[in-house]
DNA sequence: CGGGATCCGCATCGATACTG
DNA sequence: CAGTATCGATGCGGATCCCG
């Protein structure tokens, strides 16, 4: 490994800031289904206002991960891609995802071990 | 793509949130090199501070990823190392650390696009 | 429809001091 | 050495209102 990545601007770390938002890799993941617009992705994400929804789509697009295709209907219609590097990112995420699916479970059983382990040492 | 990945509570997200703590990952690919001891993984990794440290420690370990080995010296002596799970995590992160590497430079001119762009419309 | 501007509470994190 | 406890700043993010 290389020995930066314990740094506090290695690459890595930037990376791994975007993709530890909270948001942001599931917008990527959305729009790699496909083209969305503004307020289908804010009803398609529980739970995320509409501050935060346009400040990450902001961010992403400023780091070329998606683009911004605004259309002069009115009222304004702008639809939202996702861009090739976004795409080699999200397939990047995917080996996460799926170890995410597969060991959840014991990660879950793991925190239950845990717990009771320090309950049982506080009495 | 599983239709609650977008949900408040799915595995991915709990895992995203993980691996999203700007620190965990880091500590979990140090351990991945070799067992550390605190003070040890305290000063590899700048600017991290001991309150932080521990917490993080603690809750890797509850989620079963390192394991945490106290020696009964005086002082104590506690080792910290990665466990199988954890190994497997790391190994799902791989990927993104190579796209990390491989697209910063993308990342960084797009920014400067970006900026650009805005500085200019401003105008 | 697609946002921007503002206000504000709450959680996070750093710094410091102390302990087994 | 390996932490815990407490305090205090700050900044993230939600809620609300408004605009082109």
């Amino acid at each position: 490994m290389k020995p930066d990545v314990y740094a506090a601007n290695c690459p890595t770390r930037q990376i791994l800031d975007r993709v530890g938002d909270k948001w942001a890799v599931l917008i990527l993941l959305l729009l790699r289904e496909e083209p969305m617009r503004f307020n289908r992705l804010r009803r398609t994400i529980e739970g995320i206002s509409q501050k935060m929804l346009s400040q990450v789509l902001k961010s992403l697009e400023r780091d070329g991960l998606i683009r911004r295709h605004a259309i002069a209907t009115v009222p304004v219609t702008v639809e939202y891609s996702i861009t090739q590097l976004g795409l080699t990112l999200a397939g990047a995420v995917d080996p996460l995802r799926d170890w995410a699916e597969q060991n959840l479970k014991d990660v879950l059983s793991a925190q239950r071990r845990y717990d009771a382990q320090q309950k049982e040492e506080a009495a």
